[in-house]
This record gives structure tokens, sequence and C-alpha cells, in this order.
DNA sequence: CTGTTAGCGCTTTCAT
DNA sequence: ATGAAAGCGCTAACAG
């Protein structure tokens, strides 16, 4: 029914063990018996077991991914960048979503353990003590993508969000705008929006800065958001966390019937696909997407080779890219 | 070093079988000793291997997810409603793209095969010959998620994209359109946009349809090869594959000075976030994104535990949404 | 209700 | 350069 490793060493009349030698090239084998090898395995269109090869190898060349949402514009370019690099190294991901819910996180991490991954690829919006017990317990390489770790004990990929902030309030100060408004999700929900946030305030003047928490994050519930602060507190510029809450920002403004970039100018945080797709085309601090996920994996792929690795912590470049809504 | 079965039972002075029922339910055992055990896994940390599970049951309960491209938000989508379900049912998923490239394509299945997953949830943009050799050959049981199967050989999950287009293209008639476009990826590249477009065609009045190909279903390039287009032919509905490219349209029609949806009326396809995010908001033929995968992963559920299926070929309903763009 | 014993299909010494 | 044999950690008969 299924064939084995030994039919095609009764095929090739040899051993196991030398199909075994052919399959990994874990030894020299005769050029002659290695043909005979190979014959056999075509002509039975035999296929190694990949899962008696994990046990019995103590590795599975799986790696497990941990995110808080894959239906995510951000997430999903991450999650492309994480298995293209990992395809080419051989390794297959096991995707899950976690929605950011610690208790969730928690039971993926045992999960990933108990599936025996190689390696794990963590994302979450802000990691606490029990993802690290989760992972020192589980005892598995963990690199943490678009996720900071406070204390720097795991290794992960960034950008410098802090700087981002600033870059990003420094631009808008740079075209004039006085009073700025940071549109992000509620303090203390993700950790890189509030590192952000604190790039702009350090250099907005005490008292122009307005803070507009948006309940959730998305579109529709920021727009109405944004709109009653922009009532109260006329401004001229917008920091949006992200995309979404960008375009929130610019439809608000302009239901307010002001515009953009004239009256009041917007710059988010992204560059998802949506800021080229609208109208203004958005402004954007660009993140590399792709790049959180491919370089991830590929830190981990050095970390489960024993290759050096020169920082545990890399940061990558953000960038600005000018557009109509500036 | 690593805690085993073997461990428990001697912690817990039983026999590993005695373990393994109480692990998996497998029959009765005695409550104080099923005590005992719980207590002796606790008390040591111990993770059944799911390795040496699947490869003694034969069963790894891990699906295998073949998609053409998880950065695209309409597969995004999908593989969260995939993945939810999966979770219901205690599965994890092995995440691969294909680019839709068929070599890739046969070579995923392969690599899923020597993994052992349990199923195949599959998507494609085309379905030959080679994929369905690939799903014989190695012996998964297989649903086509948002992928026509012609034959009707395999298991799928659709709408019915023919009568989806024929929707469209009515819907735009009954609010006066006379000269419709149908703006689309290359024939033959995807079965799906070439039944809607048939669909279009079919309640089109002869002579007054015209096609717009997009070379690769990206804004970008969808945008000028729309502007093209609409200036060789002037029409006053343009029904849209998909979303991007129903944005395209609107702003070609923009950009060419003509009004939306006082002079043409777009309708687009699949109902992503972008939708709703765009000004004006999108008409359009909503598709049951996550229902594709969740549905799909259900069914693909059934399959494998040989519960009763009373379709094999199951038609979700799609619905148009109206918004400002008609 | 519980224990004993074969495997599952492979990798990996250890010999030869 | 190749073979023999001992596991990897678990499930699943088969006894009792």
């Amino acid at each position: 029914m299924t064939v084995t490793i030994y039919d095609v060493a009764r095929e090739a009349k040899v051993s196991m063990a030398t199909v075994s030698r052919v399959l990994n090239g874990t030894a020299v084998v005769k050029e002659d018996t290695k043909r005979r090898v190979l014959d056999a395995i075509a002509k039975l269109g035999y296929r190694p077991n990949a899962v008696a090869r994990g046990l019995a190898s103590k590795k599975t060349r799986t790696i497990g991914v941990i995110v808080p949402d894959v239906s995510t514009a951000f997430v999903a370019e991450v999650v492309r960048g994480i298995e293209d690099i990992a395809t080419m190294y051989d390794y297959q991901i096991i995707l899950a979503n976690s929605d950011a819910q610690v208790k969730r996180e928690v039971d993926l991490i045992g999960t990933m353990w108990e599936k025996q991954v190689d390696g794990l690829v963590y994302m979450t919006d802000r990691l606490v003590k029990e993802h690290v017990d989760g992972f020192e317990q589980a005892q598995i390489p963990v690199v943490l993508c678009a996720t900071e770790d406070p204390e720097r004990r795991i290794p992960s990929v960034n950008i410098d969000n802090r700087r981002a902030g600033r870059d990003a309030a420094h631009f808008l100060l740079d075209r004039g705008c006085r009073r700025i408004a940071y549109a992000t999700v509620p303090e203390g929900r993700s950790v890189l929006a509030d590192r952000r946030g604190s790039g702009v305030a350090s250099c907005v003047p005490e008292g122009h800065l307005v803070r507009i928490e948006c309940p959730d994050g998305r579109y529709e519930t920021a727009l109405t958001a944004i709109q009653k602060a922009l009532q109260e507190h006329p401004v001229d510029g917008i920091v949006a966390a992200t995309d979404e809450l960008g375009l929130a920002s610019i439809h608000a403004v302009q239901d307010l019937g002001r515009r953009v970039p004239d009256d009041v100018k917007v710059i988010a945080f992204d560059n998802t696909r949506l800021a080229t797709m609208v109208r203004p085309e958005m402004s954007v601090v660009a993140q590399p997407m792709y790049d959180f996920g491919a370089v991830s994996m590929r830190l981990l792929t050095k970390l489960l080779q024993d290759e050096p690795v020169d920082t545990y912590t890399v940061t990558l470049t953000h960038d600005i890219v000018e557009r109509q809504s500036t």
C-alpha cells in the first residue's frame, strides 16, 4: 500500500541504510548503487515519510508561525515573507491566529511544542511574561517579528518605532503643521503604536498634540472617533498609526468640509496596498512588511543551524514616502 | 531531558498504555488511576509528542492549505476561515503559497504528502490535470476552495459565478446602463473570472459589451489599461472582476473627467475591506470569503471522519451590496 | 480496568 | 562503501 524505505531497498538490492544515505546525502555512496536506488525510488514512486523522519531525527523542518490575524493586510504580507524564506530553506510553516489573546497564544505555543516545530516566528501586540515562560518551557527557538521585547531577551526584527514616530511628526512640522493629532489604538493595546506615539509626542510642543484613540483600529469606528475629536480639537496635521486609520483620518477631515492636504495633512504608518489605491494617495512611513517576515525567518534559520549571528535584535529601516495627502 | 509517556507512566505507577488511554479517552480508566496519571502529567509538565503520535496512528491532525498568495486580501480572509474551523476541530494547518504556478503546486502536493497531512484545502486559478493526478497519487482527501473542477470529480466550495456575472450585469442594466465593460484578467488565467465574464456576456446585447483585459489584475497596471479602453469604447457601466479592478475602474473614469456613478456606474466582485474604505464606496457582488474557507474546512473534516455529506459540490450564495458607485 | 508487546518509517551508531 | 540493529515516542491490538 504505502511504499517505504524498505521497499526501495529491496527493489534496489541494498539495505535501507543505503537508501537513507542517498536520500540525505549523509555519506558517500558508490555512484552505481546510488543510480540503482534512485531508479528504484522513481519506479516505486517513493516519498519519504516526514513524520517518521521527524521522529527519528528529532527535527521536523516545520516552523510555527503565530500571528494576531492573517486576514489583516499587514500580517498577510509578513506571513508571505516568512513563507518564502521558509520555502527557500526547505521548511514548512504551521500558521495559527491568536487574535492577540494571551490565553490563546499560550495554548498555541503548547500546540506548536507538541507538533515539535523546530522554531517559532512570533507576532503579537504586546509581549508579556506568559509568552516568555511558554517559549522557555517549550524550549523552542523563537524570533519575534514586528514585536518588541522590552527586555530584549528574545531575538527580534523591528524598525525603530520611536524614531519613526519622530520622523512622521517632523515631516508634518516641516511642512508647516502646528497642531498635530496622533490617531491610534487605545494606550496599552499595542506596544509599537505606543512607541510611535511617544516619538510623535517628543517633537510636538506641549499642548499642540492631541491623541485620538480609535476603539479597535478599524476604519468604520475610527471614522466617527476621529470626526468627533477633530471637531473638538482642530488640527492641521495627523499622524495615523496604520493605513486604515490614515484613511479614516482623510475621510473624517473631508467629511468636516476641510481639505487634504491643503487644510490638514495626513501621514500614516504601514504602506499597505491601500495607500496607493485611494485618492488622494496617502503619504506614509513605509514599513518593510515583507522583510519583517523574510528577515525573521532568515534569522531563525541561522539560529537553527548555529550560523553566526551578528545581532539578535535587528532593526530594519523605515522610510517616508510622500504622496498626495501631505 | 524530554518527558515521555514512559516517564509519566512510572511517576503514576501505571503502564504507558494507561497513560495513553487517559490522554486519548480511548478506553475507560478507573477514576482514581486517571487522577494519578493527570497529576503525574501536570507534575512533569508532560506534552504528548504529536510526531510520534502521528507515526503510530497514521493521522497527523494537520491539514495542508495551498493557495496562490496569502498576501492577497481575498485569500487572506479565506485562510482565516480555514484556520478558524481547523482549530475548532483540533487540526493545525500547513500553509503554502503557489503563485498559481503549476510546477510549484505539484511540488507542494508532494511536500504535503511527505508531511502526511490528513487532508488538503486547495485554491488555484485554474485546475489542471497535473493537480488531479497529484491528488490521486498522494491519496489525500482534497476540498477545492473557491476553485472549480470542470469535471466535478473533486469536492469543492464555490459560488455560482456565471449567475453572479449575470446578476452584476442585470444590476447595471436595470439602472439604465446600455454599454457595459467587463474589466478582468486575461482570458484563461482564472476560470472563475472567465465564468463571471460569460455570465455578464449572456445578458448584454451583442456589440454592447467591451471586455477590458488588465494584464495582471493589479491596480496600477489596470488603471492605464482601463483608461485606454474607455477612451476607445465609451461605456456607462463597468463590471469589475475584483475589488482592485473595480477601484481602478472608478479612478480611470474619474481621470477621464467623468463621474461615478452619474456618468458611469461601477460594480465589482469580492467585497474586501477595500470596498467600504474608498469614496465613493463601491457597490459589489459580495463573496463569502471567510465562508469559502470555513465551509471548505468543515467539508474536509466531514470527509476525514466519514460523516455523511449531502453535497460534494457546495454552492454558497453571493449577494449584491449597493453602495455609492452605482 | 490495566499491562505487554508489536510495530509506525525513518535516522544513526557501530561494525565490517 | 555498505549492512545490521537499536531506537525515536507513541497507538493499538491482544491478553488477562
